[in-house]
DNA sequence: TATTAGCACTCTGATATTGAGAGTGCTAAA
DNA sequence: TTTAGCACTCTCAATATCAGAGTGCTAATA
């Protein structure tokens, strides 16, 4: 088993690891941390941390290099802990400066990873709130050029969606008027997926559509609800070109070729957001192959009590998660306060 | 000066440098092309054609590579021919699966751009409609949750733009509706950049203001006018890094930078939309210093006659000019298209 | 029994050396 | 004006060398 002393070297070497991303030698922990241990002792540790899978060495006689077991050790070891960096300037900067843009959530979201791949140097990401679980509030439609009709989407969240939809048939605005006081009486309360469902359902039996205004009324809002669902904020490429970790061009094919794949991302927060607090995922315990490389520290923001969307981090396996972790959980309450503020 | 036969050389050593990124040498043209010359005398004139500048040695005993200089030449050569790349799978591609989105251009432009940048291998651009030539079609204001007011302007154009805005003053839907009334009344048929000049020369004389239902209708309108003006779209990042001319980290980091930077990109092909038809800029010929490494190939995209908006490719200064062109032009004329028949 | 000093061994990474290959410029001949 | 011939230059890849850092093992020590 693994004791007291033995967590602390593995801690140790993490930490210098994470610090500079040259292998640590046993020396160099003797010198850099005050064990009263000799090189020889540490040597014999980190031997049996070695087996224990904590630790590799890219060839023999190279200092010693964390696994991503041994990154996920260091994590919940860190999260049992008490830590504090210092994030004072991210907070101002997050509260100071985008206060103000609260009521354009996309924007808010786009500033937001900015500022968080400006403070940690890795990749900022963000999850708009997800439309499906937003709350319908009002529709509205008007009558524009020729057969086109734009649709209003009002959420209670404070989504606010536009279409314009071409019709086949002739509408008057009263037409129009008439079809969304049946669509807002309709659906006033419903989740848009529960609505999204309730229109298939619909559709399929036919026979309810008989009615023109109706079948009308369902296929318009058919079309106001066919945004895209989730829409995902990613920023700090160039950030990341700079960390040591991505001098080699492999490692820069490969983080783009992940970046590129918005919709992986998409699916790998939407996961995330289904538990509770910040979600950390390193390296190899991530599902999808493209991802096995790099980490992801995934928070929610929350309307309220629930959860609406995702924010996060995403960088190399050897990635500085204390301070990450901080970071990512300040930005997922300062847009949970804003979010919520907003009603 | 140069001759007919200078030129064809100059033309064939840039078309087969651009062809593959070897310098190209006199024994090789000789073979490749059949000009029945001596490699001797090829090496003559390109000495000739690099004291002109338009070719230059990338050390003593290598080949030829093409200046700047050089590769406007033949752009401007090929300008004057007939040229025909194949593009038929292009032209399907963005015709058979991007005519059914024509209504939502942001889409429609994204779509574009990764397509040009999925064919072309370099980065797609696409500028999106500048709204300050827009024309203001209508303004519709919505109560929404508690002091709140949704704001969503429609230009004849097919622009749609909403805005939440909080106001500090009780307001009912009728009062909206009056204050609408009078912003539709007031400033139908105006382009957006006038309605925002408008507005800024009126709230400076306060005096106009003293009527508190124009005063409030400004306030809004102005608010309802302060969307982002021009949104870039720009696709294609890991087209690039597969190519030769990015093999090395310091390019990356340069086209990286160029691209992190929108607002440069904007600027660019504003500019170039001034003039008419295809323009070709060649690396240093670029005035910002970021861009002085690449290339680009923009053209505009027309709403009935007027320029609208911008699309382009970015690559490399050795790009394939010729199916470059073809490109543009073809995403332009299909963007035209598309946008000009939605009226 | 746990720790440590000593030492041989291994692997990397920087630097220097070499030689083939490709291409040029120049000169003199056609 | 064109071309053959040739000496010269530069690159690039392969190879050798060597200091430095770190390890693992063994035997001595507390």
């Amino acid at each position: 088993m693994i004791d007291e002393r033995d967590k602390k070297i593995l801690c140790a070497v993490v930490q210098s690891y994470i610090n500079s991303p040259d292998p640590v030698g046993s020396r160099f922990i003797t010198k850099k941390y005050a064990f009263s241990l000799s090189p020889a002792t540490i040597r014999n540790i980190m031997s049996d941390l070695e087996e224990m899978g904590f630790l590799s060495q890219p060839h023999t006689s190279a200092g010693r290099v964390p696994t991503d077991k041994g990154y996920r050790f260091y994590v919940d070891f860190l999260c049992s802990e008490e830590y504090q960096a210092d994030n004072r300037t991210f907070v101002y900067e997050l509260t100071r400066e985008l206060e103000s843009i609260k009521n354009d959530i996309d924007i808010l979201l786009s500033e937001t990873t900015r500022r968080l791949s400006n403070f940690s140097h890795y990749l900022g990401v963000a999850l708009s709130p997800k439309a499906g679980i937003a709350t319908f509030n009002r529709i509205k439609l008007m009558k524009y050029r020729g057969n086109q009709v734009v649709t209003i989407l009002l959420t209670d969240e404070g989504l606010v969606k536009n279409k314009i939809v071409d019709v086949d048939f002739e509408l008057s605005q009263r037409d129009l008027n008439r079809i969304s006081s049946y669509l807002n009486s309709e659906f006033y309360g419903s989740t848009l997926e529960d609505i999204r469902l309730r229109i298939i359902r619909e559709m399929a039996e036919e026979k309810i559509l008989c009615d023109t205004l109706i079948s009308r009324a369902i296929r318009i809002c058919r079309e106001a609800l066919s945004f895209q669902y989730g829409d995902i904020f990613i920023s700090g490429f160039s950030e990341v070109l700079g960390l040591p970790d991505f001098s080699d061009i492999e490692r820069i094919k490969e983080i783009s070729k992940a970046i590129e794949d918005k919709h992986l991302i998409i699916k790998l927060l939407d996961k995330l957001s289904k538990s509770e607090g910040i979600q950390i995922i390193i390296g190899s315990e991530n599902s999808a192959v493209e991802m096995k490389k790099f980490s992801v520290v995934a928070s929610t923001y929350k309307e309220g009590n629930k959860p609406i969307g995702s924010v996060g981090i995403i960088g190399p396996t050897r990635m500085d998660y204390s301070k990450t972790i901080a970071m990512v959980d300040i930005a997922a309450r300062f847009l949970t306060g804003i979010v919520s503020g907003n009603r």
